[in-house]
DNA sequence: TTGACATAGTGTCACAAGGACACTATAAAG
DNA sequence: CTTTATAGTGTCCTTGTGACACTATGTCAA
């Protein structure tokens, strides 16, 4: 009985699709790539995985190495094994998502001193391999999902106004909301904690402050309900 | 320049849940292992990737080889590659899910004569591996997307009854659905091609008979149309 | 032939959810 | 104290959803 199995093996990688949250724009998190292939183009910040480690915890380390990341909203995408997805070998890549607060982290240069930026997702600029591919699967799926799972708190800081959330939403899904009916929609879904601070150095009114309460959409969503914003 | 990459690879496997439906059951299709290890003990039909083809094209040769079905509904579920998940050493699987029409297709044994067999997914055996993960995540993945996409037509026959559709989507969810509620429905969609052909050799009033309308299915779809059943 | 049976097929009403729509309130800044 | 910028609020109509029960039609057996 032999000790491995008498097949192939491939090289093993993760890609990240790192989504954040602007004033405007839905951003995605892109690294200059240093060596070939495709050297000094954008890539999704990846890499391969080690032998001990599991695909998911490969996916956490290479987003914390690669950009001082880490405790972000993280969920697997798709797995691609096209083969001259890579010039040099067969690469499959298992591509995951994630979605932090654009505000909390800083992005660092890549500890290989590769560059670091973040870009609008509707208009990326050429990425290596089939990174274009992915990223708009993510985006596809982000948007389809954001529909009947409220995702989109890993985007905000822990207190926002719900000016802040209804945007939130109008820039995923690419479409104007009415200001009323978010708000009735919202607010009957009990899953806002309505908090005693406003927003603050504002030229305006300021709006009241909301926080996502966890605990009662755990319990909303065991009940078997249904969102669709 | 190196021509490789320098680091680990990994096994690569695909696992199929095929789903297919008689009059009271939603079934999966079973392998029974001939080799060690989990030798005699039930588990997905599956195998290894070729170095020529894609993970797509691997998933569809097992499934032909392993069942001889072919031009089947599939679709990518997940990919596991935790360690120690086979003894011998790492085994980076890709989960598939297939839809088949069981009268369609008679399972053939495998052609290394290992044995295949239908079985209720709610009263499965044992499996290899983490075959009853992968199974069990198969089933919440198709119950999530039978309700927003009609994948269903994939499990019935061409020329089908509205009630064996009704039985089919009760059996994969899991509860009863009221008869005219759901014909008020499903017939609203505009999917259902209605034929001048009712059932035969029935004991009975025999059923009118519908047939899947994929033209206007996709104009719906177009149209950004919501199911949901 | 007719009665028993098994399933097909059909409509209403009440309630909830969703979408369109416009004005007043409040704070800051000049 | 006026201007400016955004916060915050309710109604009505339409549509969707879910509960609910009887008649129609074919087969089969006595």
């Amino acid at each position: 009985m032999p000790h491995t199995y008498d097949y192939p093996r491939a090289a093993l990688t993760v890609d990240c699709v790192v989504f954040g949250l602007d004033e405007d724009d839905l951003k995605v998190l892109l690294i200059q790539r240093g060596q070939e292939p495709f050297a000094g183009r954008w890539a999704l910040p990846g890499g391969f995985v080690h032998v001990d480690e599991t695909i998911d915890q490969a996916a956490r380390r290479e987003l914390q190495e690669e950009t001082g990341l880490s405790k972000v909203y993280l969920e697997q995408l798709y797995t691609v094994g096209d083969l001259g997805r890579d010039p040099r070998e067969r690469v499959v890549t298992v591509a995951y998502y994630a979605l932090v607060r654009l505000g909390d982290h800083r992005v660092q240069a890549a500890t290989d001193a590769r560059n670091a930026a973040w870009f609008a997702v509707d208009d990326p600029p050429r990425l290596a391999f089939d990174h274009d591919a992915i990223l708009a699967l993510a985006l596809t799926r982000l948007q389809g999902k954001v529909r009947y799972q409220p995702l989109g708190f890993e985007l905000l800081p822990p207190k926002f106004s719900l000016t802040r959330l209804q945007r939130m939403y109008e820039i995923i899904l690419e479409r104007p909301l009415d200001k009323r009916n978010f708000r009735k929609k919202v607010l009957s879904l009990g899953i806002l904690e309505e908090l005693d601070e406003v927003e603050q150095d504002v030229a305006h009114r300021a709006a009241r402050l909301y926080r996502f309460d966890e605990r009662s959409y755990r319990q909303l969503v065991k009940d078997g309900f249904n969102f669709e914003l």
